[in-house]
DNA sequence: GTCTATAATTTGATAGAC
DNA sequence: GTCTATCAAATTATAGAC
């Protein structure tokens, strides 16, 4: 792992726990075994670190989903492939949707920021209408939506009771 | 309006557009026009600031929504007057519910603001429940934490995209 | 209740050497 | 790529006068 993927890791650590303005420079360096001004050398500004960390977490998000039709192809439900991707985050990691939290502090973001976690959220709402309207759903927007809120609104819940049984209920 | 009134609405304001950390001392002080050392005259801390904040946005929202009971006794539906109160949130002031800004957030804050979080989130559950099982729900705990997972994600998800029509679709 | 003054710390960022 | 050194600004908080 490069020293600019462990910064990112870093970082994606702690904003998943607290936000944006829950990690520094200083912190990141210290846990990567660099120094603060080093940082600035992978990332010229904290908002262009932000960005790129949102824009990672999107893509690995995706690329971990796969395309609807060849889940189907599999004989799964893209539903529950997408369900068992927010469960897993939850469970194995313990935290809350990187985007999920910065979504929920969009307008005290730098732009750049706010412009991935928008990506993150089209493309998802994306990939949702594509698996409910691969089954066959009458109103794949509509389910699409109410999808993602309700899997984002559980996780934030389980988190703030600390209680993950309220996700499984959730979601049962 | 008392300065400590004063205080605690320049708090939810900020708060509620970028959380915990997106309000200073200074910063409230210069709204309601007194000195950052004087606003440690109405709060020891910024932990007591913001659970007192966290405690008193629980309890107005509770007493907007009024009692299940009650809300059916007049002929309406209990659900539908919750989510209009959230809708309202959203739609008026255009900005996040106070505790899903923070319940996002929560491992990162102080012990003190994320119990009254936690409270929010348990009164709201108990209220939906009572609604739900008032309603002949037949399991009334399942149906309170979809319905506030639905809402607490939609509205993040139409802060995030910046469209409330999101939410309209979620909750139609 | 509010003020001035100040302490102690943290922050994002830059300049320039190696 | 990483370092030392440094900066300007902001932060929470306290002491003590009025």
């Amino acid at each position: 792992m490069t020293k600019k993927e462990a910064l990112l890791k870093a970082a994606e650590h702690k904003v998943r726990l607290g936000g944006y303005d829950n990690f520094s420079f200083r912190e990141l360096a210290n846990e990567v075994g660099i120094k603060s001004a080093s940082v600035h050398y992978h990332f010229a500004t904290k908002a262009d670190l932000g960005a790129e960390l949102a824009h990672q977490y999107t893509d690995s998000f995706l690329a971990a989903l796969g395309e609807p039709a060849d889940i189907q192809a599999e004989g799964k439900d893209p539903i529950e492939v997408y369900t068992q991707l927010f469960r897993g985050s939850l469970v194995t990691d313990d935290k809350m949707c990187l985007c999920g939290l910065l979504g929920a502090q969009s307008e005290s973001l730098p732009e750049k920021v706010r412009i991935e976690v928008k990506r993150f959220f089209n493309e998802n709402l994306a990939w949702l209408k594509a698996a409910h309207a691969a089954n066959g759903e009458k109103n794949p927007s509509h389910a699409a939506i109410i999808t993602i809120s309700l899997l984002e609104g559980a996780m934030m819940i389980s988190k703030a009771l600390n209680d993950h049984s309220h996700f499984e209920l959730a979601t049962q």
